[in-house]
DNA sequence: TCCTCTTGTTTGGGTACCCAAACGGGTTGA
DNA sequence: TCAACCCGTTTGGGTACCCAAACAAGAGGA
């Protein structure tokens, strides 16, 4: 096994938070520029122009007559990827290890590019089911199972699917509801 | 927070890759020399020898009369604490997450340089508690009540301690016992 | 002795990032 | 209208990796 597999990523680093962070200026603010990605990535606009260039070049960012930039389809779903993975790790490091939230956030920010979707996959079944041992109908076993079935197979179709999306979000909702809990107090 | 944390770590991947390649070579062979870490790690000579002579600057590796390699004692500490890492979350992904062998080793040793220490301690806790729920004396009780008390407060004093250490070579020789198992049939 | 192999180093080239600085295009208020 | 400002891009410089290739030095067999 070649220990640069590394640098053979779908994505790198730097990459990742590009995309991550146009997509999620756009949900904030409706578009995305140049100089937004700099601001929020906290690097020069030529760095970004520079990088972006790449992505528009594979494919993955595209840009409209008015220099507002978008995501391709493959460039949503590499973003809603990591994204998911980050908040899977995240939550991880925080509910199940105890760790304080910040360093789960910076450690999950670390590595979210790097892992896979097996795993991230698996991770995301784990969380669920030490968090609803109680409730389980018969449908999320089913679809647990299918999953588990790829696990062991070590294939995976498309990350994030439906029901890990749903996984991870019902995380982020709940972490979010208790730093608004810890707000009000 | 910075995105960038990043490229900030205390060593690179490759860098982590050099001082544990170094530490198993003088494991196995009781000698490390530039060619045998390059055949080790599959680059060139070249490379080697221009990395290893920024990790001899800064202290991490040594060098004898014979151009035999070693490791200074903080660069021991940096590799025994990536290879702890390493363990640990093989460790998790493979037994806890039930993923490939394989895939956990890859996702492990993309992930262990960086990853703080603080995690990997709550890691080790965590799965040593799952692993050992039954026989719980009350003196291993107490070890990870204060180990506990260090990650709610985010502080580590060296990694990885004794405790630590402990846990990663039981994981270790169990994961290994198991692989001579699946040999054998 | 001489030829050959191995070893470690150096050098020039390439990639992927980053920055600072300069430049040209647009908008806008005075 | 024009200076001030924000935009995006380009350019030259820097770091950290990698490679291939050329080199010098030592070790050993014929």
């Amino acid at each position: 096994m070649d220990w640069r597999e590394f640098d053979q990523n779908p994505v790198s680093h730097s990459a990742a938070h590009h995309l991550t962070a146009i997509q999620q200026l756009l949900e904030d603010q409706g578009y995305a520029r140049v100089s937004d990605v700099a601001r929020k990535l906290g690097i020069t606009r030529g760095s970004v122009s520079v990088s972006l260039k790449g992505l528009r070049q594979r494919g993955l960012v595209v840009e409209d007559q008015h220099k507002h930039l978008g995501l391709s389809d493959e460039g949503q779903r590499i973003a809603r990827g990591i994204h998911t993975k980050r908040v899977l790790f995240k939550a991880f490091l925080e509910k199940s290890l105890g760790l304080p939230a910040d360093l789960a956030e910076m450690d999950a920010c670390k590595i979210e590019h790097l892992v896979s979707d097996l795993t991230a996959e698996a991770l995301a079944i784990y969380i669920d089911r030490r968090e609803d041992a109680s409730d389980s109908s018969s449908d999320r076993d089913r679809q647990v199972n299918a999953l588990e079935d790829s696990i062991r197979e070590g294939r995976v179709e498309a990350f994030p699917g439906k029901e890990i999306e749903t996984i991870s979000e019902r995380l982020q909702s709940r972490s979010e509801e208790q730093s608004k809990d810890k707000d009000d107090e």
